[in-house]
RNA sequence: GGCCUUAUCGUCUAAUGGUUAGGACAUCACCCUUUCACGGUGGUAAUCCGGGUUCGACUCCCGGUAAGGUCACCA
């Protein structure tokens, strides 16, 4: 379990850029990312782009955008399609050794060729270490000889991933789950190109609400799109992190089990124990990340909790008619108040329910039910001068009368007279939003259509 | 189907032979409140099944069952 203390720990993360980054590849990350950085190890950032098809640019940068979001920082970069001399060296050497050799195909499928490179197999059975699993053994017989290259010129994964874990010095593998089946075959490449035998750790698979691979379908957006819907990058590490993974327990009797949930990146350096990750996979819970979220929200300096309001309104100002800033501006606590991420913040603007903040609405008469107390509402709200118009002193000043004459029948027809809706923050807030000269306006209206 | 892995509330998990099986999310009820949201309090809810081992099994062993992964000239 534990390494040699004079061998420094270095891990990968080895991602292939066929697709956008999802968020198992950035819990494999991060979880690579903490053991590594807890051992005072070297990370090394691996694009495993030997599938030239299936390759671009774009989802490379993807990974690299959604690594750099999440903070994971990593110490070395490397592309493999820009080491194939490399591979074909051990290529090479192997079919000279006698390890691989030269195969010819019948060719079953457009784009085959007709002769590969395939290992050949020793048919034993293999036994490794992992750190989440324990001991795994697997018969590698069934396996026949496996193809490692298209050509000499063109390796696939397994020739390079392993290849290259032996000439970075990989001490540690943490990787998905899938790969467990991959470890024997890769194991005997190294054994043939004499490399060491590094120490796995196969964490298991992020699955959807229905138990399968998490998939789209599923809202299991990619990692960039959690943080363009407004995730904070905080909330997200701290989720993925207890997917799978949750803290020693801290109490002594084991009574209290354990109830911490919410962790920044240095406590989870501080506590994170990769031998206790789950074995396991873990269903991806939306609910549980919104509600971590909120939390970060919570905890956000006014700061950053400006930027990111006006960073997710902004886009809506200019199509929302009767705009006004300073409304907005006073709006704001109440819509953080009630947003689990930014992203809804969209939503509420689109909606349309918070619309009359800043339209007159459009009053029922029937939804008004007793606009009788409408009357001395007005008149006791004449009294606050425009700038005595805030919540406290609305409130005070309509209190006893709501108290004396039936809070419902009071409040209820004063908020439908300034929101036209059923549903709204309360009618004190709503008011000092709104103003005074608007606030008498609106109940004015109101009043004069529905005479009582 | 072969091989590998896994199995505690709906979900994430704690408890590594002795607990009334704990916590969190969700859910429900109540409180706060004119409504919504926020907040507070409380509740419902789990050891896959069958055999062992043991004074005693969530925990150890065996067998089922179920689920997932993998069996490419993808990674």
């Amino acid at each position: 379990m534990k390494s040699n203390p004079d061998q420094k720990i270095i891990t990968r993360i080895a991602p292939s850029p066929t697709g956008l980054m999802h968020i198992g590849t950035a819990r494999t990350a991060l979880f690579n990312y903490l053991f590594t950085r807890q051992n005072g190890g070297k990370i090394i950032l691996r694009v495993e782009d030997t599938d030239k098809e299936r390759s671009t640019p774009e989802y490379e940068k993807n990974i690299i955008d959604g690594l750099e979001w999440l903070g994971l920082d990593y110490d070395e970069f490397f592309r493999q399609s820009e080491r194939t001399d490399l591979y074909k060296k051990y290529l090479k050497e192997l079919v000279a050794g006698g390890f691989a050799y030269v195969s010819k195909e019948e060719i079953k499928k457009e784009g085959e060729r007709p002769e590969v490179i395939r290992f050949k197999n020793p048919n034993k059975k293999v036994t490794f270490q992992d750190l989440i699993h324990g001991e795994i053994t697997m018969d590698t017989t069934d396996l026949g000889d496996f193809v490692i290259a298209k050509d000499l010129d063109t390796p696939i994964f397994h020739l390079a991933n392993v290849v290259d874990d032996k000439e970075m010095g990989v001490t540690h593998i943490i990787r998905g789950d899938d790969h467990t089946s991959n470890t024997p075959r890769q194991i005997l490449i190294l054994e043939a190109i004499g490399g060491s035998i590094p120490v796995y750790a196969h964490i298991p698979l992020i699955l959807s609400p229905d138990k399968a691979k998490l998939s789209k379908r599923h809202g299991a957006w990619p990692v960039t799109e959690y943080r363009d819907q407004g995730y904070l990058k905080e909330a997200t590490i701290n989720f993925i992190a207890l997917l799978g993974w949750s803290p020693q327990t801290t109490t002594t009797d084991g009574k209290e089990g354990t109830n911490e949930e919410i962790f920044s990146i240095e406590e989870l350096l501080k506590r994170f124990e990769l031998t206790k990750v789950q074995k396991k996979g873990a269903v991806f819970n939306v609910e549980k990340l919104n509600w971590i979220n909120k939390e970060y929200i919570k905890k956000l300096s006014p700061e950053i909790l400006d930027q990111e309001f006006s960073k997710h309104t902004a886009p809506h100002i200019k199509s929302l008619s009767g705009f006004k800033t300073e409304i907005l501006e006073k709006l704001k606590p109440i819509l953080i108040e009630r947003i689990q991420t930014f992203g809804q913040l969209h939503e509420i603007l689109e909606n349309g329910e918070y619309d009359y903040f800043f339209q007159t609405p459009e009053v029922s008469s029937e939804l008004l039910k007793t606009p009788e107390h409408l009357e001395k509402v007005i008149d006791l709200l004449e009294t606050l001068t425009e700038d005595n118009f805030t919540v406290e002193k609305i409130k005070e000043t309509i209190w006893d009368f709501a108290t004396e004459n039936g809070r419902g029948k009071v409040l209820w027809p004063m908020r439908v007279a300034l929101t036209g809706q059923e549903k709204s923050p309360d009618p004190f807030t709503v008011a000092s939003i709104l103003g005074k000269q608007e606030t008498l306006l609106r109940l004015n209206n109101a009043k004069k259509n529905n005479p009582s």
